[in-house]
DNA sequence: CTTGAAAGTTTACTGTTGTAGTCTAATCAA
DNA sequence: TTGATTAGACTACAACAGTAAACTTTCAAG
């Protein structure tokens, strides 16, 4: 179902991240704080963007007052690297990964572990 | 200076895509058949594309009906990389590849030619 | 020159996103 | 039971994005 995972916006991530950060539902007054301090958001901006991302599924209300992330981060992160392939490296991830390096964006030791990964430990 | 780099909507990409594909100028007429036939775009919508992006300093009117891409796809691509990472990979290049990795997105003859990249070969 | 087509400019309208006020309903303490 | 506090729902509003019509300028052909 989840196929048609709506697009998360950046403020809304803000708040996914805050969700995400902790394996236990966050209660609204904790959003609230985090938020109004990495932000400088209102109390009513905060609620309306769960509300969004209640109804797009991205969150769902645990019981009064304590938000829980339904969509993982792995979940997102995995669709908008997918996305970012699709969209600018002509489908290839290792075209991802090369611009990546000529970037320089991997050091040393993330190559060697990398390399690692790449061979016989199972990535997963 | 590019530092402030505009964001590119999802329309607009279109329009550089297409630009993007061509090494040459690609003239006006050019661009809307190719939008009209792919996107369904009126002559208008896609001239006020070319006008946004004239705007934010991605494209350049190269002399009358002929259009150029001043930001290129290596660049974009790259810049949107990095904010991927920034975003959902704790600013870990290394955690976007294993996730790829682990995702399936990388083939078997990928992973050989990037163990041959991070080695030896310089992968600019 | 005049005119017509193509290019460029202005204006527009709807939906979305960022941000927030307000009103109502639930809860908790006294 | 009532009053205060907090959570949730509804409304708002400007900026931007997607889409496009209408108007103006330019240029080449006749």
């Amino acid at each position: 179902m989840c196929g048609s995972a709506e697009k998360i916006q950046d403020a809304e991530l803000e708040v996914m991240q805050v969700l995400w950060d902790s394996p236990q539902p966050v209660p609204l007054a904790e959003l609230r704080r985090v938020l109004g301090q990495q932000r400088g958001w209102e109390d009513s901006t905060v609620k309306t963007l769960l509300r969004r991302l209640c109804g797009k599924g991205a969150v769902a209300l645990e019981r009064r007052g304590m938000y829980r992330a339904v969509l993982t981060r792995a979940e997102y992160s995995r669709w908008s690297a997918r996305r970012l392939v699709g969209k600018l490296f002509d489908g290839s991830a290792k075209q991802l990964v090369a611009s990546l390096l000529s970037d320089g964006q991997l050091s040393e030791a993330d190559i060697a572990e990398l390399s690692a990964l790449l061979h016989g430990e199972d990535g997963k």
